[in-house]
DNA sequence: ACTTACGGGACTACCCGTTCGT
DNA sequence: ACGAACGGGTAGTCCCGTAAGT
């Protein structure tokens, strides 16, 4: 069973270095080779864990990205009372939260997004059940929000969350393009006023 | 002289296959033998007008992109009395009157920003200058409202543009990615009720 | 006792495999994890019953072809009083009760000959060794017809062997790469006549 | 014009060096580098003057292979009075003027021809066509003389034919299987008596 | 101004074989 | 006896760029 193990190791291994990768020079431009050079390990071991290159994209979005909006944005709105408040909350604590190298890097799945959904049917279907899992969350937090007199009635909890999740993606375009930290700071003050001006009930 | 024209035909024939060519496929999975293989043209009329393939990218920059953002963004909003309307207005139209494969394949401006950024940085500092000066004439309009008294004094101009031009950016990434127009006009109608409700004055 | 059994289900398995892997895709063309894969086995399994690819070939010559060639060719001449009429039976039976598929894959003893002799010197000897107990069993029944007054005195058993042996070769090309029967009915016809006006006595 | 007289050299020259290399080496087994480590010429060279490997192999069909067969066995039937005549001088001369590796490294018509038609359908069609030829050049000769009375008219063309082509195919096999002339020997001679013995008129 | 020929390098996708474990 | 993990290497394809010619 020791064995099963060390597996699953190299398999992370793999997948963290290309994560690494992918995110540094993009999909299309990042090297297997060089993936396999930040490990210890050769073409053998990748290609004995992972089919092929689509399939490594696969796995990040499966195992790694998923899990992240899922920690970040997702998990944080289950019990909120006052939908608005908690996002409010959520939005500001992210941005601040949010490391030098994420920003300028950009976020990588909307990198991934940009460049694959074009020329890869599977992968864009599989970025965009993400953002919708992403984009729900949201407006289900924002029609308990309705339901409990918290949110007002007047707005499309569906047509909000997009927007947001538009807003802060575009945010870390233009946060990576300009190299500084501003337009997500921008966008993050802007929404929260957004929530608080649209949002609440009269 | 007709010689001169002659050439500059030429160079605008490869422009547009470029243009073609790596909005549909990306910066780097575009290639220069397929841009030449959609005109009649082969590699050494490529190599007289553009040095390298980024020259390419700087061209579609200059002589693409920054006039389709001044043509539909930035001249609209001349000698504009009321900005907050004006930009409803802008949005609005812009939204409804884009043509469907533009919504499928994205941005260029978007795709290029978050292809290149990251790994050439004279193509980041290029696309910036466009985002900014497209900022720019959004704050500036903001800022003209707020002495006409018509746009709130509470709002900061350069922080509301970047908003604005991040939402559209990243509105453009989900659509392209969801195969849908909707995330644009849920964006379209979020912002247009942001504008109404944090910028107009009380 | 029942694990030996066992076993050697396992090698057949994988012989079996084998052979359709070859036969269909040629010998290096076929691939070792294709072969595993149309088995319930893995590398371990292969490897432990193999030394190597190229012995797996030879299994497939010593233990499949060879057999072939004995059932169809060998054995049926045996005790044969007659052996022009024989052969000229052997070969109209032969080729009317072929399937299909067997024409238009080809035969497997020749495409190998054909695609390992050479470069393969062990597997050439091994292939040869079977044409030539093919031809021995032509030449023997041949000589014994010279002996007992049914074949003419004037040809040479050898000669004649490898002839047949040759065009049956030689039509099984022709037939899987015009992907029709014809070749093969036209060799048939034309042995038979041969035989009946070269081989027979005055 | 100097400049395509010098690249249409070498073209042919790696041309030559693929002949070479899947005559010894098989299609597959074929390496693209070895190809070009024979001549002084890069991998740039190679797809510019031919698009992959399978145009490699309809290059040699068209301009290598269907010469030979048109040199050594079409034109000489031209204006033949006795064809069973030109053909038995034919054989005889076509054998007995075969150079030694020639024969020990099989026809690499042959060769391609089981190696691939099973695998790839247009370079199947391709070398079925170079074959039809071949027999369609003997059936035609032995209609003229069944015209003029030197063929008997009991015989079928076609057939005799395709069965001359399949032995003489079939003998190259064994001969380079067998590493001796001795099979093409013994399919000359007998093909030689069949055609005396059977295709002549009574 | 533009074409054709070519250099030279990189990439992904295999493939065969070994080793360790069970 | 067999499974799973991995090593190590090579193949074909394609790409960007250069340079000589016209």
């Amino acid at each position: 069973m020791k064995k099963k193990e060390q597996a699953e190791q190299t398999r992370l291994k793999i997948l963290h270095a290309a994560i690494g990768e992918i995110h540094h020079k993009g999909y299309k431009a990042a090297s297997l080779d060089h993936i396999l050079a930040a490990t210890d390990l050769t073409k053998g071991a990748l290609y004995h864990h992972f089919s092929d290159k689509r399939e490594l994209a696969h796995a990040i979005l499966e195992e790694y990205l998923r899990m992240l909006v899922d920690v970040y944005w997702i998990k944080p709105l289950d019990d909120c009372a006052d939908p608005v408040a908690c996002l409010q909350d959520l939005i500001a604590r992210n941005i601040a939260g949010m490391p030098d190298d994420e920003v300028f890097y950009g976020c990588l799945l909307n990198n991934l997004a940009n460049e694959t959904s074009g020329t890869d049917e599977e992968l864009r279907a599989h970025i965009d059940q993400i953002y919708k899992s992403w984009e729900t969350a949201f407006a289900d937090a924002l029609r308990k929000g309705q339901k409990n007199g918290t949110v007002s009635k007047a707005i499309s909890p569906d047509e909000v969350a997009s927007f947001i999740v538009a807003a802060l993606a575009g945010a870390r375009s233009l946060a990576k393009n300009s190299k500084s930290r501003e337009p997500m700071i921008a966008c993050g003050n802007s929404l929260i006023s957004y929530l608080g001006a649209v949002c609440k009930p009269l």
